[in-house]
DNA sequence: CGGGCTATTGAGACAGCTCAAAGCTAGTGG
DNA sequence: CCACTAGCTTTGAGCTGTCTCAATAGCCCG
């Protein structure tokens, strides 16, 4: 689908919170700033420790933030989509990517300098505003992961990615709630921090359990209620045995 | 020590980078809707998931802000300091405390209304992008946490723990620098993502080469490039070609 | 000088990782 | 339309870093 600049933008515009509250005019000035641009799947919108030379807006597709550790393995640090802000969060900190943005498939998205964007914070208090509430429900998502890393474990964790997953990027079909993006093995376990050996034993026994349909790159979750309790009340160890002899 | 209410606003103020770029009008303005408060070590300043009834900055000693998960480990999150806002952050977001703050030592905060501060954020525009600017940094420190947490080993997470809690909370001593706030072994292996047993291990090898001092709820470290080396460089297996040759 | 944290140390258990080897599946090009 | 191939997934078999548990020792304060 190929979208003019002006429709592009409206459409990325209306979509995102970010400018809830803004007035027609503002919306102008904003649109004028931004340029639009297109990346294929596996394309890198930025890499992590460059020199911010661009924020973007998300119009369409989605898109993964990674950060790499020196021997290769890689951790998801956000899946974005259309009316998110890719880049600029972060970077308002010290001007480097913190990590790099690849497509998750094909990209349309509305670039902004980060002096303009700057400058629009500056022009725009509603803006900041709104930024800041959006900067506010990331890290209280953050927080969580980071919490669930130290203190479950993987097969909890992963439960929970879906559930997060479904909430964020679910869209109901007939057999459930369908993971909409391209999602390996390999991304879910970046995603919840494992392997992606156990994502997909973890996967197939659910699915044995009636809880997901699995297939390649995809997921749909059968009974939501069920991941629910994976995610929420599945004890350490084993489940079944209560108590070993209370014995009076 | 104690300060009229004046004196500890006016010193909070001075300290926060958050008020940077505030006229004195402003800082006026500020001053007269935050109220003074004191909590002992071990009190709680709020608790998590409570519906906020108030956000502060704090003047004098330091907090922790902590999650406790269903069996009741805890991570920190955050260790903060003067000049550093407690709970408001996260909280832009939905209005509930996303983790506990606990006064590590004797603190003075000056308190302020949620509804006060989202009225100064509208009223001082210069605010709100500060305060962007410091959620940048917070975002930015906890990806880093993600990533290492994931793809990094208990002991080198450690390691950066320290780096990392030097370059915030180091005091520079004789023996080299000193880490100044109460931290047990607990502690340190709830903002490193081990146990406390894998901590005392660690920090007691790290003594005996010479890297570190530590004492009950104490740590200096003395070798900080050292530290760096381990947080940095640590290959994964074994480290050093210390293996002493049973025989030539 | 006793009581209560805090820290150390050893021994054992195990969740989840690593590695290796097939098995699938979806494109692609002849 | 069918082989071919590349990437994704599954499955099995160890291995080990780290946690758990238990017991002891040390330090500090009342």
């Amino acid at each position: 689908m190929v979208l003019t600049r002006e429709a592009l933008a409206l459409s990325a515009f209306a979509r995102a919170p970010l400018f809830a509250g803004l007035g027609q005019a503002d919306l102008v000035d904003l649109a004028a700033r931004f340029h639009p641009h297109h990346f294929a799947r596996d394309e890198a919108l930025f890499h992590e420790g460059h020199r911010a030379h661009a924020y973007y807006l998300m119009a369409e597709g989605r898109v993964k933030i990674i950060q790499t550790s020196v021997d290769g393995a890689e951790v998801i640090l956000h899946l974005l989509g259309p009316g998110e802000l890719v880049g600029a969060l972060p970077n308002l900190d010290d001007g480097t990517y913190p990590g790099s943005a690849i497509a998750l498939d094909d990209v349309s998205a509305l670039s902004i300098s980060p002096a303009d964007f700057e400058a629009l914070l500056e022009l725009h208090p509603r803006l900041a505003i709104n930024l800041l509430h959006y900067a506010a429900g990331k890290l209280r998502s953050v927080h969580s992961r980071l919490r669930e890393l130290t203190t479950e474990r993987a097969e909890r964790r992963l439960a929970r990615t879906l559930s997060r997953l479904a909430a964020q990027i679910g869209r109901g079909v007939e057999a459930g709630v369908l993971l909409d993006a391209p999602l390996t093995r390999q991304a879910l376990a970046e995603l919840s921090g494992t392997s992606l050996f156990t994502v997909s034993r973890t996967l197939k026994e659910w699915e044995r359990q009636g809880v997901l349909q699995v297939g390649r790159e995809r997921v749909v979750i059968v009974n939501t209620h069920a991941l629910a309790t994976l995610a929420d009340d599945l004890p350490l160890p084993a489940s079944h045995p209560q108590r070993p002899l209370p014995h009076a």
